[in-house]
RNA sequence: UCCAGAAUAGCUCAAUGGUAGAGCAAUCGGCUGUUAACCGAUCGGUUGUAGGUUCGAGUCCUACUUCUGGAGCCA
């Protein structure tokens, strides 16, 4: 279909300025009065549409025209003229209206504010309004920003696998993927590896919950690579920050260290929040204007700051110091909380903090232990708002230390025999960290909840779509 | 999973235990430049589901479902 991109009228208004061109778009708002008709035009390849100005006495199709609702597609050919009332905005004089498809009445979109919850329900509608098309738009910005940072850095793009035998990484719940008939039980007494011999891989399989094992062995062969997929979670949590289906970021660097990790996350959240910022004016001004005023302030300055970098043990004494009443007590060895963690970021320094060095015990098994044999050289990104958004660390890669701590774990040395030989051959300090996708986009957008910031989210009990 | 709140027209919301309403949408008409156009009329309901209390329940009680906010878990 011969037709031209509404954006490039938009930007170039002076260029296309009296020619003749033919659009295709939908509908947003239709009015009419006696004689001349006015609809709002949107192709989705600018945040903001063009107006069509149909004049019954130039244009055969006015009658055709004004009775358009809504949600119609329609293709119109017209004149490009600056418009009436404001000669900085173009829009066409149409001399010829077509209707691709239209919309009947019972098209749920209307010309009004809806709320994010009623959007949910017709969720393969929802990219129409303004809300989701700027969210979409940013969502790519964003995607495209991420890779051109790594990428500018030397970083190699990889694809870890999204199928995956290893369950006890202690990240999450994991989705089972089987062939085996569902409604058969595993017989009591059986052991997981007689039962799954006869499944697809031959033991029990699942949904990756992160790449990070299969990342490091990249890291340890290309140096700086990064994954950028989707990761997931059976976790039986029913929040706004939480999807069984997410993207996350994880790079993982050779020869770096805890401090090293810091310094390239603090670059990277900084790097992207500038491009976006730079690429989408438009949508993060509707954002700012819609759902969280100072939006773009906010976000102006923090790209502009220095993060906090505080040792737990520290944030631990702030937080029995501040005389504040929290409904979880305070003590070193303890996980920081939602209200410790807000409390810190928001009130003590208002601006995104690393905590490092957390107690051994509360993380992972895979990070390095600090000579004082109690911490690991562990970091949270706390970011006012949002709370928790990077996790990462330095890994372990003493092998006589890694082992000891998975036995002390009483995890099964066999199954990560693949990972334990990275320490085994050519060992060397590494490190890398996780970035929910989803998450950064809440932060990013001012929406609250994580279901308005993917296409279809997964979140428990909800597969529509 | 836990705590709290909510569910009324297509959407957003009203309605002392006593005849369920408004704005928007939709439909029809009017209006020569509108910007969520405006003006007039019309249409629109098993008040989430199932029980119970009461002469009488949208309203009170119980259970369930779904959603929202917060918490836990986490990214």
């Amino acid at each position: 279909m011969k037709h031209i991109d509404i954006v490039k009228i938009l930007k170039d208004k002076d260029h296309f300025s009296g020619q003749q061109l033919t659009l295709c778009g939908w509908a947003r708002t239709v009015r009419s009065s006696k004689g001349i008709c006015f609809i709002e035009l949107n192709d989705g390849s600018a945040f903001r549409g063009i107006q069509l100005v149909i004049d019954e006495s130039t244009c055969p199709d006015y009658a055709l025209a004004s009775k358009q609702g809504v949600g119609a597609a329609l293709k119109a050919t017209g004149t490009v003229v600056s418009s009436y009332k404001n000669p900085e905005i173009p829009e066409i004089n149409v001399s010829s209206f077509e209707v691709l498809g239209e919309a009947p009445k019972d098209y749920p979109l209307q010309k009004k504010r809806h709320t994010l919850e009623f959007l949910r329900t017709i969720a393969h509608l929802r990219a129409r309004t303004n809300t989701f098309n700027a969210m979409f738009r940013i969502r790519s910005a964003l995607s495209i920003a991420i890779h051109r940072f790594f990428q500018e850095r030397g970083f190699t793009y990889v694809h870890t696998p999204i199928l995956t035998g290893s369950d006890c990484e202690g990240a999450g719940e994991m989705f089972r993927v089987t062939t085996l008939d569902p409604c058969k039980a595993k017989p009591a007494g059986m052991s997981d590896a007689e039962f799954y011999k006869d499944d697809f891989f031959g033991c029990k399989a699942g949904l990756t919950v992160s790449g990070q094992l299969e990342g490091e062995t990249l890291a340890m062969a290309l140096g700086k690579i990064y994954t950028f997929g989707p990761t997931f979670r059976a976790e039986n949590s029913n929040t706004a920050r939480h999807a069984a289906e997410f993207w996350q970021i994880e790079p993982e660097v050779a020869f770096a260290e805890l401090e090293d990790l810091i310094e390239l996350a603090e670059a990277m959240i900084k790097s992207i929040i500038s491009d976006v910022l730079d690429n989408c004016p438009e949508e993060m001004a509707f954002f700012d204007k819609h759902y969280d005023n100072g939006l773009v302030d906010k976000l102006r300055t923090l790209v502009q700051q220095d993060f906090v970098v505080l040792e737990y043990t520290e944030a631990i004494r702030i937080l029995q110091e501040s005389k504040v009443q929290f409904d979880y007590p305070v003590q070193w060895g303890c996980d920081l909380q939602t209200e410790h963690e807000r409390y810190i970021t928001e009130k003590v320094y208002n601006k995104p903090v690393f905590v490092i060095n957390y107690p051994a015990k509360i993380k992972s098994f895979y990070m390095k232990q600090n000579s004082d044999s109690k911490t690991v050289a562990a970091t949270d990104l706390l970011l006012p708002g949002v709370g928790e958004i990077i996790g990462g660390s330095q890994r372990e890669d003493n092998l006589e230390k890694l082992e000891r701590r998975m036995k002390e774990l009483n995890m099964e040395e066999e199954d990560y025999w693949w990972y334990l030989d990275l320490r085994r051959f050519g060992t060397a300090p590494h490190s890398g960290f996780g970035l929910g996708f989803e998450r950064l986009l809440l932060y990013i957008t001012g929406i609250g909840n994580i279901r308005d910031v993917a296409i279809f989210p997964r979140t428990k009990g909800n597969l529509q779509f």
